[in-house]
DNA sequence: CAAACAGTTGAACAATCATTCAACTGTTTG
DNA sequence: CAAACAGTTGAATGATTGTTCAACTGTTTG
């Protein structure tokens, strides 16, 4: 190496604010939950984190529902609907039940309705 | 009109499941909330359904931290962390503080944590 | 059996979004 | 004052995603 200091360009770390530094990171790291877990809350997020999708909770919520109901009190075509159920499914956050030609969904977990709950909760908290 | 009936080719609302059908489409709308609280609610989700924003939450769990610490502890640019921290700030989940060149982070909500407790709660429940 | 209907599915398209890059502001320090 | 650093921001890019469309499965009924 050459006495002259060739001044990190791009380099991500040369972070060394004195005050917290890596003790703070170091610690976060050490209680960051398990990655495989971060990305899973992630995605339960995600699939309530569209309108359509709330929409259909809510719906489901006063009772159960079938694809055509609840495409006529959303306004949507059943393929929507069905698109998101399918979601909905994969998260576990809603049961179906087959009667003949129709398919009735239901709310499958206690837990929805509750995070629900608390993020209503929130939203009113402020301002 | 002629006397034969032209057939709903594409006309959405032929659905007539006569078992809830439309008293239930009815009182879904009645009880659905306002259509603004709504995308308020999935928009309050879409937030939380980042697992880098997620990462950013559990991080300022543990502790107060700089844009710089958390771009270490994460292993992100700062810039990719500033974007992040906007979206954050805008759904006031965070709060910050400027000292000197430091801007400090840390959660603004109690309820976030408790929205986020409880998703964990509703995953670790299933399988 | 054939027509009608409930529902699902995959491809296609448009819109949204996270990250990168580069340029910028503002504060500290030699 | 100039260099160095923390942080922000806007444009660009690549990936993800919601809706539409058309074709399909399976059930009911005349």
């Amino acid at each position: 190496m050459s006495s002259e200091r060739i001044i990190t360009e791009e380099k991500q770390f040369d972070c060394h604010c004195e005050v917290h530094s890596h003790e703070g990171a170091a610690a976060v790291q050490a209680t960051m939950p398990n990655e495989d877990l971060l990305y899973d809350l992630a995605d339960f997020f995600k699939v309530l984190g569209d309108s359509t999708r709330v929409r259909i909770l809510m719906a489901l919520d006063v009772s159960e529902l079938c694809v055509c109901d609840l495409a006529d009190a959303l306004s949507m075509t059943k393929s929507a609907v069905s698109h998101q159920l399918r979601a909905l499914r994969q998260a576990r956050l809603v049961r179906y039940r087959k009667e003949g030609k129709n398919v009735f969904y239901s709310l499958d977990d206690e837990h929805v309705r509750a995070v629900i709950e608390m993020a209503l909760v929130h939203l009113q908290h402020e301002d």
